[in-house]
DNA sequence: GCCCAGATAATAATATTTCTTATCTAGGAT
DNA sequence: ATCCTAGATAAGAAATATTATTATCTGGGC
């Protein structure tokens, strides 16, 4: 659970440089984050901090997580959106997900089409299918972000 | 909203194959999502789907995404896991997702890596990055399957 | 040490998804 | 056509996940 000084510089220096305190909350949950395996979810992070600061709310890990997938401290597995959406087009395609929004828009590709399985994912099961996911921020987005720029 | 003969014989010959009944809130249901575009939420459909059919409830329009998912008449989106995960790994890497577990496991490929940005996919906005999603069913959720078989 | 904009905790509220149970119905048997 | 029943649905409660509100607290510049 403890985090190494140079870690902790990333996590100090991300703050500094946007003008954003460097509180315990953000420093435990920085430090459950590097100690976590594989892709934790917000429960498994507050229970973590928990241990260490019984008195931490839910609401601070769920903000203090959004904080850093801001500065790209980490990065939010798909659709943070809480809504499950479904895929009609069950022909193989491409998703380009807006970060801000989260919504997919569809793409084939004739450099990259048809796209073959890599060797390295087959021994993780059978595999169903294969797509690319092209993560951005959306045409709209930025021109709402640039306007508000104002 | 309405659907051509063609394809609600897909449904059909999808249900009946699997020896499930042909329910009207299942074509109801199917008739919404073809004649929906993107990557509908069950929110969107449960609405759509009201309109025809007042007094449908949205547990059933849940059930039945959930049993066409299974018949592949559709796609889940990512994880249907409603909970937000986080990547700690910030370095280009794919994943192969489990649609039994949800469970994501990290992988590079040095036969696709360093994997470039498809053109096509540029247009719609600011890229902030790329990755292969496989998804399919992993050793665990495969071996507990062929188990229960028994 | 003082100050206060920014951050947090507590709590309520909202949104999403699943469960329970009584009722209904699709479709095979008669 | 009517009967029958396993499977399906509706309604409502419950469980989860997430966000909003507000009073209180604190990091860090002075
Ligand atoms: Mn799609
Ligand atoms: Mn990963
Ligand atoms: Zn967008
Ligand atoms: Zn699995």
């Amino acid at each position: 659970m403890d985090t190494s000084g140079s870690e902790l510089s990333v996590l100090s220096a991300a703050l500094k440089g946007a003008g954003i305190r460097m509180t315990h909350q953000r420093i435990e949950v920085f430090s459950e984050l590097q100690a976590s395996h594989g892709h934790p979810s917000v429960t498994e992070i507050y229970e973590g901090v928990r241990k260490r600061l019984p008195s931490i709310s839910p609401d601070t890990v769920y903000r203090t997580l959004r904080l850093f997938s801001e500065l790209g401290l980490i990065i939010p597995h798909s659709s943070t959106s809480s809504v499950t959406r479904f895929d009609v087009n069950v022909h193989e395609h491409h998703h380009f997900v807006c970060t801000r929004c989260s919504r997919i828009f569809d793409f084939t590709s004739s450099s990259i089409d048809p796209l073959e399985v890599p060797r390295e994912a087959e021994s993780f099961g059978e595999v169903q299918g294969v797509q690319l996911e092209v993560r951005g921020i959306c045409r709209d987005c930025l021109r709402r972000e640039r306007t508000q720029e104002e």
